[in-house]
DNA sequence: CTTATAACTTACCGTATGGTAGGTGTCAAA
DNA sequence: TTTGACACCTACCATACGGTAAGTTATAAG
């Protein structure tokens, strides 16, 4: 579906990238996927740091993307709320390497963000916390309290993402189908448990 | 506390393997940090691959020797699961990086772990559906019921542990201690909730 | 027909990497 | 007093890395 060179890199970059890593991906590997030489990429990015940069604020951008195609069918907040997170699951349960990127980005941005204190996932936590406080029983929440509670779903969800081709690798395809199946509903139901837990 | 020179060893690589990764990882700048040559490191463990495998190894026996802590403590299985559970999440908010270094290897691990059918973690997670199916209402759950529950759980102790530093450095230090404290309570209830599901 | 620009290429460079070869010093056993 | 194992060292090497410099080619505008 890619249409631009400059969008093939930042595909391919992607991949590898959530793959193997930042330092365990070379230009060369990215450019090659694509039968070209690494100079045509530095010439689109300038360097690999601003490449990186570029896959990271494309993603945060989709993740962004990704919640208002769920604001319309919900009145409720927590139903907002809800359908954003399963839509979250969905995507990374689908092969997507977004999550996983995110969380080596995770990983590896430890020691930066400790100075930073600016980063490209800080607006799509400050909307989950707004759209954590926006449901009733959570309005006199605390922002930590808040943040709390998605990141024991987004913990479970990405986990759950990364963990899938490993887990088919230990025990076997038939046996990672039946986990595939039976997560969604106890993912469902940890929601639910989660958001009542104030009262 | 290591006193052998290979344990120190293990000790420093841990640690810089759990902060950059492997490849962001160089044998000398593990030997660095010891004021030793990466000749020495080879000279113990042959190679870099073999002392990573080493690290990984020592994790894994570190996390089994946790289990009997709490098992005397215990004559209810729930009881002991959960316990054992947030033993872990001691661990992992202790400032230990097992917990980080767990995640990459996990992420890193994907494409082999597909080919490979034995991993280093393999015995761990067999363990926690073991003691999973030993509670009353899970005795007749399948092996993937069991470990998607666990996974819920360990996926909301590992993404705490992770995210801690970098949610450190975007919200800061006072808003980070308090989601510090608000999150154990909810990762007990968490657990009560995935346990109390099947019935 | 000329010029400019974008999208690449080959050629090259300095540096860092994992690993090999062949030492040197220490210490304990024979 | 010799021998051998151990724990290191310096010296070296081939490779891979990110990045620069200077082309080449195609396309489109003036």
């Amino acid at each position: 579906m890619a249409t631009t060179t400059r969008e093939q890199f930042l595909d391919t970059a992607e991949a590898l990238f959530a793959a193997r890593g930042f330092y365990g991906t070379s230009i060369a590997a990215i450019a090659d996927e694509l039968g070209l030489t690494k100079q045509a990429l530095l010439h689109h990015f300038g360097s690999k740091e601003k490449l990186y940069g570029d896959v990271l604020r494309r993603i945060s951008d989709q993740f962004e993307a990704l919640r208002p195609e769920t604001e319309a069918a919900a009145e409720e907040p927590a139903v907002h709320l809800k359908a954003y997170l399963m839509q979250i699951f969905q995507t990374a349960s689908n092969g997507s390497n977004q999550t996983r990127l995110l969380m080596r980005e995770l990983l590896d941005n430890n020691e930066r963000a400790e100075t930073a204190g600016e980063w490209f996932l800080k607006p799509f936590l400050n909307n989950l916390v707004t759209m954590v406080t926006a449901i009733p029983n959570w309005q006199d929440a605390s922002k930590a309290e808040a943040l709390a509670m998605v990141y024991q779903i987004l913990g479970a969800i990405n986990y759950f993402g990364i963990s899938a081709p490993t887990l088919t690798g230990i025990f076997g395809k038939t046996a990672h189908a039946r986990f595939e199946q039976a997560f969604p509903p106890q993912l469902e139901r940890l929601f639910e448990a989660a958001i009542s837990a104030r009262q």
